[in-house]
DNA sequence: TCATAAAACCTTTTT
DNA sequence: GGTTTTATGA
């Protein structure tokens, strides 16, 4: 055998500096498919960029020819900002968009193919339950126990398995009156959004690979133009986005392209050329899926290499993420998933701090604790946007906002109540949809009464049946509001509205979006109405909407040539990521989902209890318990060098409060590996001296898991509970996490003294509640008045 | 038709 | 605890 020592050649390409050889290799293999598994913080980003510029700068392929999917609107900015960074110059043409983004584009252009305009709506989450809700009501069907969740639920994972209304009526039992009616509520669902020129999200994907199937000459311009292409995250793919892959790697039919025109709008030369199916690349790591509950399919990873025969496979285990502690904790945990290739992932930079665990006493402790060491970090020169605060529900944000701001800690909380979610600035954007696109129904009825115009529900029936009986749309009815025997006053109001809808759609796809909204609000009196009625909540809506007309201001500074359906479809696609402001000094607060793809020098993961970590519902759910335990490793292998894992003991729910249960995921970490400042263990009872952990815990079950156990079949309730019982004590009684204080039956009445640990003496001056969940109002001397759960709080009684 | 009050429901996770 | 739906009367 003979050794080559191999100095680097001074030929190398820049391209390739500083990768390690697994990934110089996934960058510089050229193949129909290669497949790159890629652990968390592996460096994928910078492979895909990577390969990209290497393409385009060794003239294999046109900026024009490349596709890349990325998971949020963000990622699709970054990835172009560090390809022309590597190749110097910007790269016009690259298509870098999520799935949605991409099929937007492609449906906006291909529409009139299939009886759709191209000014179509898109239907977020909100809309699509309205109009459901509406369906419901209308069929009646809510009798027959249908509710709007379920039926959106059921119609969203059916169209990610591309099921329409035939394919399901094929293989739908007609003797099931449930399953009549669903259908039902499915065709109508799909004949309104049909009539109104709507898709809802999940149309987007599926109505694209609709059009690919059904226009192979279509299809085929698609596949000629995009010779590579590359997916992100790929772990978390549908099977409608599996299938839109699919439509475009296929071999195009060049003969469907004679005399097709190109996308530069010349006529494509030699057509007859026999062309290759696009390259594919794909990256994914099956460890972090955390989307099967949107139907993302693991098996689209899992089995790549079998749908795209002679794949190539580069494996990417080398971390330049985090410290060797953070990844032992990671390893250990996600190792406890047995349908997975072992993978282990590992640095070079040294095991660094430990883990940091804290076990408050409510979810407000907890929070506090977040709070005091986010200032101790940022006292040590830790920059507060290099912080994130994970949580699993969008719930628990509440008791950490209110100890932040009382902290004046300056932080950002990504999704949750979003700006676009806000009544006031849905109504104005009913206003622009409604002069977008006039087949919408939906955008009219949310402004037919806004501001108030004494329009009501009874005027809006009264329009919608003439509508239907003339076979028109509802804003046509509303042109011939006086043929409908309306008195004066709504009559005038009707046909007032939709004269300046009508006015102003005139101007919709030329106008710049700022006068549009602007014509409109001063045409309808909108503003002026919220600021007139002298209440300041209104005055702050007042200012929402002005806030939203400052965006259309700053959108056509961006993109000066932007139309309103362009500002449009922006708005209905972004993610909650793609709130993120690099520049800004704050600390971020997002749910385990949000945070998958970001990273953060210090990381602290909150609420890690059994039934919120995993959550309750997930138990129901096959594969539940494996899927939070890798929204758990996503979570972990966010932090670069800091990881803080914390808990609360008691969490309030609805307004009452229950007892938490340490997380089963705690206990899959090696304790040395946990510098616990307050454990679960440390903060047992002092009132009484028992074991109390399956005691406890099965307190925790019955007062958390009441939602579980009443949409349980009755039988259900007695399987859970002797599967429980059944599990082995040993998994619960570990020595650091498994126990919780319980001060046993101490009651209290107003009057007692007692002593906190924390806050020191002081007196009872209510007590609310029975049994395990009573609380006492306590009026301490000197740290003020406090309630605490008598169970569990870390008190004595003084005699 | 609309304002106020009582009551019900809620909470996984998201493009 | 907070939003959203329903009931009631003006």
């Amino acid at each position: 055998m003979t050794f080559i020592l191999d100095p680097a050649e001074p030929t190398e390409s820049p391209l390739l500096a500083g990768l390690n050889p697994r990934q110089r290799e996934a960058v510089e293999y050229r193949g129909q498919a290669l497949l790159i598994v890629a652990g968390a913080g592996s460096g994928k980003t910078s492979v895909l960029t990577r390969r990209i510029a290497s393409l385009i700068d060794s003239r294999e392929a046109w900026p024009s020819q490349i596709l890349a999917i990325t998971f949020t609107n963000k990622a699709a900015a970054e990835m172009r900002e560090r390809v022309e960074a590597l190749l110097g110059q910007a790269a016009q043409g690259m298509w870098i968009s999520t799935f949605h983004s991409a099929c937007v584009r492609i449906l906006r252009r291909e529409a009139e193919h299939f009886g759709y305009g191209k000014n179509f709506t898109i239907y977020d989450s909100a809309d699509s339950r309205a109009l459901i809700k509406r369906i419901i009501k209308q069929l009646e069907a809510d009798a027959f126990g249908f509710t709007v969740g379920q039926v959106a639920g059921k119609i969203s994972k059916l169209k990610n398995e591309l099921s329409d209304v035939e394919s399901y009526a094929r293989g739908a039992n007609f003797n099931d009156p449930q399953e009549r009616i669903f259908l039902d509520i499915f065709r109508e669902y799909t004949r309104s959004l049909s009539s109104a020129n709507a898709f809802d999200f999940d149309d987007l994907i599926g109505q694209t690979v609709y059009l690919f199937r059904a226009f192979p000459a279509v299809a085929a311009l698609y596949q000629r133009r995009f010779r590579h292409i590359l997916v992100d995250e790929y772990q978390d793919t549908n099977h409608a986005q599996y299938a839109l892959i699919r439509e475009l790697t296929r071999s195009p039919q060049t003969d469907l392209l004679e005399g097709a025109t190109g996308f530069d709008g010349s006529v494509l030369k030699d057509p007859t050329r026999p062309l290759d199916p696009a390259s594919l690349t794909v990256v994914g790591d099956s460890d972090q899926s955390i989307y099967a509950f949107r139907g993302a399919d693991i098996r689209n990873i899992v089995e790549f290499e079998r749908d795209y025969v002679g794949a190539k496979v580069v494996l990417l285990e080398q971390n330049y993420r985090s410290t060797q502690n953070i990844l032992s904790a990671a390893n250990a945990v996600i190792g406890n998933n047995f349908d997975r290739i072992d993978k282990k992932l590992f640095t070079t930079v040294g095991d660094g701090e430990k883990i940091i665990g804290f076990t408050g006493y409510s979810q407000h402790d907890e929070a506090q604790f977040i709070a005091d060491e986010i200032t101790e970090l940022h006292q040590q020169g830790v920059e507060y946007r290099d912080i994130a605060v994970f949580y699993r529900t969008n719930a628990q944000t509440r008791a950490l906002e209110e100890i932040f701001i009382r902290s004046a800690l300056p932080y950002r909380v990504l999704g949750g109540t979003k700006f676009y979610e806000r009544a006031e600035i849905k109504d104005a954007f009913g206003y622009l949809i409604a002069v977008a696109n006039p087949d919408d129904p939906m955008a009219l009825r949310r402004i037919m009464n806004v501001p108030k115009r004494g329009i009501g529900g009874v005027t809006e029936a009264t329009l919608q049946n003439w509508a239907d009986r003339e076979g028109v749309t509802l804003r046509e009815a509303m042109r011939h509001a006086d043929e409908m025997g309306f008195g004066p006053k709504i009559t005038a109001a009707v046909l007032g509205l939709v004269a300046v809808l009508d006015e102003v759609s005139l101007v919709a796809d030329t106008a710049p979006v700022p006068e549009i909204l602007i014509a409109l609000l001063e045409r309808t009196g909108f503003v002026e109405a919220l600021r007139a009625t002298g209440n300041p909540q209104d005055e702050a809506r007042a200012e929402n909407v002005e806030e939203l007309v400052a965006q259309t201001r700053e959108y056509r500074v961006r993109n000066p040539e932007g139309t309103l359906l362009e500002f449009l479809t922006e708005t209905s696609l972004v993610a909650a990521a793609d709130e993120l402001d690099d520049s800004s000094g704050t600390v971020s607060l997002m749910t385990l989902h949000t945070a998958k793809g970001l990273e953060y020098e210090a990381v602290f993961l909150t609420g890690v209890e059994e039934g919120l970590l995993p959550h309750q519902m997930s138990a129901s759910e096959p594969g539940g318990p494996a899927e939070e335990r890798r929204l758990f490793y996503v979570g972990i292998t966010r932090a670069r060098r800091r990881l803080y894992l914390s808990l609360a003991m008691t969490r309030a729910q609805f307004g009452d409060v229950s007892v938490a249960m340490p997380s089963r995921y705690l206990q899959e970490i090696p304790p040395e590996l946990i510098d616990w400042r307050q454990s679960p263990g440390m903060a047992t009872s002092r009132g009484g001296t028992q074991p109390r952990a399956l005691n406890a815990r099965r307190e925790g079950f019955t007062g958390v898991g009441s939602g579980y156990e009443r949409s349980s079949a009755p039988g259900a309730t007695a399987l859970a509970r002797a599967a429980r019982a059944a599990q082995p004590k040993t998994e619960w009684t570990n020595k650091v996490t498994g126990t919780v204080r319980d001060n046993g039956d101490l009651t209290l009445v107003a009057g007692d003294r007692i002593r906190h640990v924390d806050f020191g003496d002081g007196k009872v001056t209510a007590v609310t509640g029975v049994g395990p969940k009573s609380i006492a109002e306590v009026q301490f001397e000197s740290a003020g008045r406090k309630r605490l759960l008598v169970k569990l709080a870390p008190i004595e009684k003084l005699s």
